[in-house]
DNA sequence: TTTTATAGCGTTTTT
DNA sequence: CGCTATAAAA
């Protein structure tokens, strides 16, 4: 039986899988069979019996990557997958506070919060307690907020030094009193919960310390300081002086790569993986060099691309399949350009029987899709936009979700606001505002300030609200997961509501689409309303494509990671977008743009366009632009330049190149305004001193050599 | 209270 | 340009 596991897998792969039990880091390149390593290995040491499916814990970032895993796993052995605890991080911890919640201090029936939900009770809060939202912003308080709690700190443990970072503090105190009033959590919480109530409570850790002998870890590389903190407990290898049993630690199987590590702006910690090998002392290190995806010459231009970062562990792809093509560069001389190429070569491709869901179009911000999508619909070329507003964050569903949450649990403040009217019931902000205030001197939640009758003027409103809940919830007992749902549709009155809008069609069938959803999950899973909702905040959902339709596929370069295809566009090459402006000041986010770049080429396995425009639409406004200085760095003979008179502009010596910055704040791609030609941007300089030479593109005005000192040039930004 | 108008703002994002 | 959030008018 292992024999035909095994088959296959190369000498590294090989070695990877059949590991003893001791911890060790797989370093998997782009392409290299990272997850056929990870599920073999669960496999080989299920069907060797070395383990049982109760010893193994498999954590993944992502939902699709769990399923994924499951999947194949289910093919290689008969299992069942109810025992085995595979998912990702938030979906175990989930698991874990559910089977403790008194242990941990929840409510039984705690509710997730998401991103979302999270804002605006941090903006409630803000209002309740009457804060300058100017001075402390939502958006950035919500940050610090989650930064700290990802790094393992309470409140009490947080720095503060001045003024500002106190009142921070206080807020941060204020935000988690609010959360445990309403038994909430938010996403940060469920780990940093799970992680304190294993490390305060001895037994609970030693029990599964002693369960899960082998971690499996994916995408190590993105793991942040408390996943790794959490990691470090469950695996037995707390800080000293804890009576855990030494030296019996579980054998952790990390995956990752470094350079695809491209979530540092949100936590993830690359460090992770150094302090990994020097806490969990491994001593055996694999890397899986050998690419299975890509042709010779798109792997070369990603090696090359990639050397360009000065901190790396250290790797280098190599594959036996042929070089292929040369990567295909396009200059389109506007955005509304650059998409009519895309669907030139779409089409063409279409042409020669080409499947549209095996090509991609990738883009660094999801505001470059519009174009794209504008050009394709007027082309008739079917398309699907990856990564826009996904199923349980449309507003009808968010909607039904809060009543659901409302007849679990009353005392959901973030629930009851939603819909307290809506659809329209005539209680408003006035009514809203005496309800706050009674629940904050009473502390209390809002719901049971409304039940004492506080409501003022509209008391026989918010009377009738609370009648509604209540009936509801009377109602649904005994029914069924999906009844339930459509129950509370037409109670609530959100059918008619939707029914009665013009626009309102859509909404009705994702509404019907949920009925659907709570049945799946019954199926697959139980018949329990908050496991459903939980299920709803962990799994935002990507609603799988619709099947059978061909469609290209559209989406951002984050979101095509782990993904692959025949061929690649990757559009919007240019300096200020890509890299992005806000990430070239820092060499640290210039590195982290690179490895965005690296992701995205190595994504196509066969064919890769690489396109820029020199003008582009942007917040209503055109910019203009030069080439990214990514198609630099990527070896001339590995492109073939689509267009005629491309001719790279001249460079100059680095020495004038920085004299000339130095003494006038010069900078390839700056932003400049001329008096007779308009605005351009700088492509290229020349000189020194009063002799310097500027070479500009005015966009339809053309590209002009302008001497610096007699031009009147205006320097922008 | 609800609807409508306007000002502001605008990487990347899973959970 | 297109979305969201807040302000003024119905």
């Amino acid at each position: 039986m292992s024999a035909t596991l095994l088959e296959g897998l190369n000498p590294e792969q090989l070695a990877a899988v059949t590991l003893p039990p001791v911890s060790a880091l797989i370093l998997a390149g782009a392409g290299s069979g990272k997850t056929r390593v990870l599920t073999t290995r669960i496999a080989w040491l299920l069907s060797t019996g070395q383990i049982g499916p109760h010893g193994v814990l498999a954590v993944t970032f992502t939902n699709k990557a769990a399923k994924e895993m499951l999947t194949r796993l289910s093919a290689q052995l008969p299992i069942n997958a109810r025992t085995l605890w595979i998912g990702t991080f938030h979906g175990l911890c989930n698991r874990f506070l559910r089977l403790h919640w008194r242990d941990a201090g929840l409510p039984e029936a705690f509710q997730i919060m998401d991103s979302a939900d999270q804002q605006a009770a941090v903006k409630r809060l803000l209002k309740a307690l009457n804060v300058d939202d100017e001075k402390y912003p939502p958006r950035e308080l919500t940050y610090y907020i989650n930064g700290n709690k990802e790094e393992g700190l309470r409140p009490d443990a947080v720095a503060a030094h001045d003024d500002y970072s106190r009142m921070q503090r206080q807020l941060y105190e204020e935000y988690e009193r609010q959360c445990r009033r309403e038994g909430v959590v938010d996403f940060a919480e469920l780990l940093l919960r799970s992680y304190e109530l294993l490390r305060d409570n001895a037994a609970l850790r030693g029990h599964y310390q002693a369960r899960f002998r082998h971690i499996l870890i994916d995408e190590f590389q993105d793991t942040n300081r408390l996943q790794y903190q959490w990691l470090k407990l469950l695996a037995g290898k707390e800080p000293e002086g804890s009576a855990a049993a030494e030296g019996q630690s579980a054998a952790v199987f990390a995956v990752g790569d470094d350079d695809q590590s491209i979530y540092a702006f949100r936590g993830a910690n690359v460090g992770n993986m150094h302090d990994f090998q020097r806490d969990f002392r491994v001593e055996t290190v694999i890397r899986l060099e050998q690419n299975y995806r890509s042709h010779g010459n798109i792997l070369d231009a990603a090696n090359a691309l990639i050397a360009h970062n000065r901190s790396r562990l250290g790797k280098n792809l190599w594959t036996e399949a042929p070089p292929g093509e040369p990567l295909r560069v396009y200059e389109a001389a506007s955005d509304f350009e650059e998409a009519g190429f895309v669907v030139d070569e779409v089409k063409q491709m279409r042409r020669d029987g080409q499947s549209l869901a095996d090509i991609a179009v990738l883009y660094r911000s999801n505001a470059q899709s519009r174009v794209l999508e504008h050009a394709l619909f007027q082309a008739a070329i079917p398309y699907r936009v990856y990564g826009g507003l996904r199923f349980f964050e449309r507003q009808e569903i968010k909607h039904a979700l809060a009543y659901l949450r409302l007849l679990a649990n009353p005392e959901d403040d973030n629930a009851l606001l939603r819909v307290i009217n809506f659809p329209a019931r005539g209680i408003g902000n006035r009514t809203l505002e005496l309800l706050q205030e009674t629940a904050r001197g009473t502390g209390t939640s809002l719901w049971l300030a409304a039940c004492s009758g506080g409501a003022g003027r509209s008391a026989a409103a918010v009377g009738r609200f609370i009648q509604l809940i209540e009936s509801m919830r009377h109602e649904a007992e005994g029914l069924r997961l999906p009844e339930k749902v459509l129950l509370v549709l037409e109670r609530a009155g959100l059918l008619d509501h939707y029914r009665a809008e013009k626009e309102g069609q859509e909404r009705l069938e994702n509404l019907d689409q949920l009925i659907s959803a709570a049945a799946t999950f019954v199926q697959e899973n139980q018949d329990d309303l908050t496991a459903f909702l939980a299920h709803a905040s962990l799994e935002a959902g990507e609603h799988e494509a619709r099947p059978g339709e061909d469609a290209l596929q559209l989406m951002t370069v984050h979101a095509a990671k782990g993904l692959e295809f025949h061929a690649v566009f990757l559009t919007g090459l240019e300096e200020g977008l890509f890299p992005h402006d806000n990430s070239r000041d820092d060499p640290k986010g210039l590195e982290e743009e690179r490895r965005l770049a690296y992701v995205a080429l190595t994504r196509a396995r066969r064919r890769l366009y690489l396109s820029l425009a020199q003008s582009r639409m942007l917040h209503g406004q055109t910019r203009l632009s030069v080439a990214s200085r990514f198609l630099d760095e990527i070896p001339a003979a590995l492109l073939k330049w689509l267009n005629r008179g491309y001719a790279p502009a001249a460079k100059p010596a680095s020495t004038l190149r920085s004299n000339a910055e130095q003494e006038h704040g010069l900078r390839i791609g700056q932003q400049v305004e001329h008096p007779k030609f308009g605005g351009g941007v700088v492509v290229a300089f020349d000189g020194h001193g009063n002799n310097v030479n500027v070479q500009v593109n005015f966009g339809v005005q053309g590209v002009k050599w302008l001497a610096l000192a007699q031009s009147r040039l205006t320097l922008l930004n």
